[in-house]
RNA sequence: GCCGCGGUGGCGGAACUGGUUUACGCGUACGACUCAAAAUCGUAUAGGAGUAAUCCUGUGUGGGUUCGAGUCCCACCCGCGGCACCA
């Protein structure tokens, strides 16, 4: 045996032998326990993988090597989410093909995810680009739009002028461009949108069902933003139209001074007196100057003008005038709020500016001063005079229901999903237009629509996809009438193909469905998915909508995808600094891996932090593993010099009470996500049983085996090679995993402490369950705490059996 | 503003249902080995007082509950993440 721990020349070796055994190899209706473990498939970008995915997959690992171990049939796969913009713009920027980036880019990656030792069936590796997978991802538009929940929409999109794309959202937070940063502008284009907001009640209502973080589902209930209130009418004076306002404080209502249209609402045209038209056209054509997110911009000043109308109160029959103004967000709760300026900081600002009346309806604030937002008693407010605000709330709403005048409302934040694209690298979206017939989709046996050869990926930029410039592509027969008719030249977002890939892993052949019903109920829900903080609102949120949708149609066996979610925190720079090639502070796991092994990196990601919480890298913590893998590797090679004293009767006690507290502490960690804990049990047993004899006999040698099996899932590639070694024959990965047992923890004699009023004087080490009397009699007797008690009254004294003893003078 | 999380040594972080704060790792200092350095090993390492035994003060701030509070309660300060003119 080597005398030098060498990581490069292990490695490999172990990864090749697991291979070529098929070690981790998943089974379809094996009789075990199945486990689902699986990590979000990276999108395959040039730069190669980062440590911080290497965070998230070794988690996973170990979870699912331990679980094998522990006799379940575990699913542990990886794929490709290939689709995407970068991929594309490196094509143009290199005169290559996407498809062939993508090939060179997932070759990579594969690269660098083996030479870390990740123990994924690579037998389903699937890779969303591949047409026999987005076969189905087409397939599930298909069904989206039978089902009337695809459809197009001539809607103002976030319009990237540099990516020349369209962009959700999501995808444009904070005003820019997810991916180039520059600032979007807004565009009206026709586009797929896709209705997750018919799924919004479930998409809340079912995070009772599953076991996310906290945190988690606080974010998609947010982002999601149900709020229940009041949709009030308001007729307009002097015609038949009436606007409608939503609102969550029905007992203001007698408060209403104005209502307030966004600039974009339907029926503002028709409410503008010819006195007021100039000023409101001109005030529309600011406010469309500017973009949504100017206009969100809170701090800026509110604005408005009066349209000349009146509407009508219709809980008092008052008059109140109609303004337009651009805080009113068109898009949600109909672009309509009445305005109460007493009690909204936001109408009171308004009102102010404007010199519109304030009125006080709820008591409990100085409304000269400010409004007042809070719940109080209703005063000015007719029969509701009196009530408190929960009372007037429901009593109000209740008036206006019973006499036509409005209703109980359910808004939401959430907005359907813009689901067009307008670039080359993306699944087609299959449906044809036809002069006669019009939107037609594309037969399903004519799936996949594949992408079409070309020489040119540059969006044209006037709002068309590459692909409208194929005519021989575009120019088809309408598979209904046969006429003339074009194909949509639009793509697929990035987010199509991750939505359901995890069913595609239970079984990556299927060329009839898009996976057999039977593997997807042996296999679903994903027990335990891992994934980055920032697809909690997006990928998150859009699988588990598609995933009920394909339940609802009898395609997916439950009504969840992921039974348990979780996130890694960020692995950040050494200057704290997100990692950024500008910066030049990126770590490259291929350097680690050359200099300090697979394992190093390994038990370093696992061991620096809370596993939810974002760390700095730090290189000479990542030393600090290493040594202890090297303390490992040397313990291995003691066995055959002897230790004096080592096989006293003494030392094989204190050892097997040693392995059996590391046993139950790594379990139980490595079971809740602490990671750092675990591996620090593991340096402890190191630390505590070194001078102790660990190979010589039978039973040393079986306790150094049961810690080699309880490092692996860790450092798999350093354990199995001292597995070996020390003299076993099959992989250390096919051994069971240890139990602990609870009688050898015991400790024999307990140290129990003394304290005087509660500050600690002393202690003594007595035997176990001794009673409070004995306890009491030797601390008394202490030396130290005499000192403390002489010529003092003991009013009480608490007894902690095994603990403390506290004496209350 | 709203929602969620957090504040513990020089640093990353431990601390079970309230019971010896600072496990484990890093860094630092000193010592051993060496011609020397690196590596390795050993010892020390919250602050203060003291030759020492020992004592005092310490988990963001101020109160409270308790024999006893990092942990529970109240008020506040600061930091991080998400949402945000959503009525």
């Amino acid at each position: 045996m080597n005398m030098e721990y060498k990581p490069q020349e292990i490695e490999p070796k172990w990864q090749k032998y697991w291979q070529d055994h098929k070690l981790f190899k998943a089974d379809d209706f094996s009789k075990k326990p199945k486990k689902y473990f699986m990590v979000e498939f990276p999108y395959p970008s040039g730069a190669g993988l980062h440590v911080g995915h290497a965070r998230s997959y070794t988690a996973l690992d170990a979870s699912a090597r331990k679980s094998r171990m522990e006799g379940n049939n575990v699913l542990f796969p990886m794929g490709w989410d290939a689709f995407g913009l970068p991929t594309e713009n490196y094509a143009i920027k290199n005169g290559i093909h996407p498809a062939q980036a993508t090939e060179k880019n997932i070759a990579n990656f594969k690269r660098q995810m083996k030479s870390l030792g990740f123990s994924f069936d690579w037998s389903r590796e699937i890779n969303t680009t591949d047409p026999k997978y987005f076969k189905w991802t087409q397939w599930i538009f298909l069904k989206l739009f039978e089902k009337g929940l695809a459809y197009q929409a001539e809607i103002p999109v976030n319009w990237c002028p540099s990516c020349k794309i369209g962009l959700a959202n999501e995808e444009a937070v904070g005003g820019k461009c997810e991916r180039c940063g520059v600032q979007v502008e807004q565009k009206n284009l026709k586009q797929w949108m896709i209705k997750i907001t018919e799924y919004a009640d479930r998409l809340i209502d079912d995070l009772d069902k599953v076991d996310f973080l906290d945190k988690i589902k606080a974010q998609q209930i947010n982002w999601i933003g149900r709020s229940s209130g009041t949709e009030v009418y308001f007729k307009v004076k002097d015609s038949p139209e009436v606007i409608k306002v939503f609102t969550t404080r029905a007992d203001t209502l007698f408060g209403v001074t104005a209502v307030v249209l966004a600039p974009e609402h339907p029926l503002l045209a028709s409410l503008v007196t010819k006195k007021q038209k100039d000023s409101v056209d001109q005030y529309i054509r600011e406010a469309k100057k500017k973009n949504e997110f100017e206009r969100e911009n809170i701090e800026k000043e509110k604005t408005g003008v009066f349209t000349g109308s009146f509407c009508i109160n219709p809980i008092n029959g008052n008059l109140v005038p109609v303004w337009v103004g651009d805080y009113v967000v068109s898009s949600y709760g109909g672009g309509a709020v009445m305005m109460v300026p007493a009690h909204d900081y936001r109408d009171y600002d308004f009102a102010k500016k404007y010199e519109l009346n304030i009125k006080e309806v709820v008591s409990g604030g100085d409304i000269s001063k400010e409004a007042f937002v809070d719940y109080g008693k209703l005063v000015n407010s007719g029969d509701f005079t009196g009530l408190n605000s929960e009372e007037a709330i429901k009593g109000i709403t209740a008036w206006l229901g019973k006499n036509k005048l409005g209703s109980e409302a359910i808004k939401y934040r959430l907005r359907d999903w813009v689901f067009s694209r307008q670039h080359y690298w993306g699944e087609p979206i299959p449906i044809v237009h036809c002069e006669k017939c019009g939107t037609v989709p594309v037969p399903e046996k004519e799936l996949p629509i594949e992408l079409p050869y070309i020489e040119k990926y540059q969006p044209t930029g006037t709002g068309e996809s590459p692909l409208a410039a194929i005519s021989d592509w575009v120019n088809i027969k309408c598979p209904k009438c046969g006429g003339p008719a074009k194909r949509e030249t639009d793509t697929m977002p990035n987010w199509a193909g991750s939505n359901w890939y995890f069913m595609r892993y239970c079984d990556p052949e299927n060329n009839k469905a898009l996976a057999d019903p039977k593997k997807l109920e042996y296999w679903l829900p994903v027990d335990w998915y891992n994934g980055g903080m920032e697809h909690t609102t997006l990928h998150l949120l859009y699988s588990r909508f598609i995933y009920k949708f394909l339940y609802d149609i009898g395609a997916s066996p439950t009504s969840e995808p992921y039974q348990k979610r979780t996130s890694h925190g960020m692995v950040l720079a050494e200057d704290n600094r997100k990692m950024s090639k500008s910066f030049g502070n990126v770590i490259n796991p291929d350097d680690i891996v050359r200099d300090y092994g697979a394992d190093a990196l390994r038990v370093y990601e696992m061991f620096i932090g809370p596993f939810d919480q974002a760390i700095a890298w730090s290189t000479n913590g990542l030393k600090g593993c290493y040594r202890f893998l090297e303390k490992v590797y040397a313990r291995a090679k003691e066995g055959e010099e002897s230790v004096p004293d080592a096989e006293s009767d003494e030392n094989k006690k204190k050892l097997n009470r040693l392995i059996n507290k590391t046993i139950k502490r790594v379990s139980q960690d490595a079971d809740n996500l602490k990671f750092n804990t675990a591996i620090s049990a593991l340096m402890i047993f190191m630390n505590e049983s070194s001078g102790l004899h660990l190979q010589k006999s039978e039973e040393e040698k079986e306790i150094f085996s049961k810690f080699l099996v309880i490092l692996s899932p860790f450092a798999p590639h350093l354990a199995e090679e001292l597995w070996r070694e020390i003299g076993h024959k099959d992989s250390i990965f096919e051994e069971k995993w240890p139990q602990y047992d609870p009688e050898m923890i015991k400790e024999e004699r307990v140290k129990i402490m003394i304290q005087v009023n509660g500050r600690v004087r002393g202690e003594i080490e007595v035997e176990e369950n001794i009673p409070k009397e004995k306890a009491e009699e030797l601390a008394i007797s202490d030396e130290k705490v005499k000192n403390w008690i002489v010529g003092k009254d003991i009013k009480k004294v608490i007894f902690i059996p095994n603990k403390l003893i506290n004496i209350v003078i």
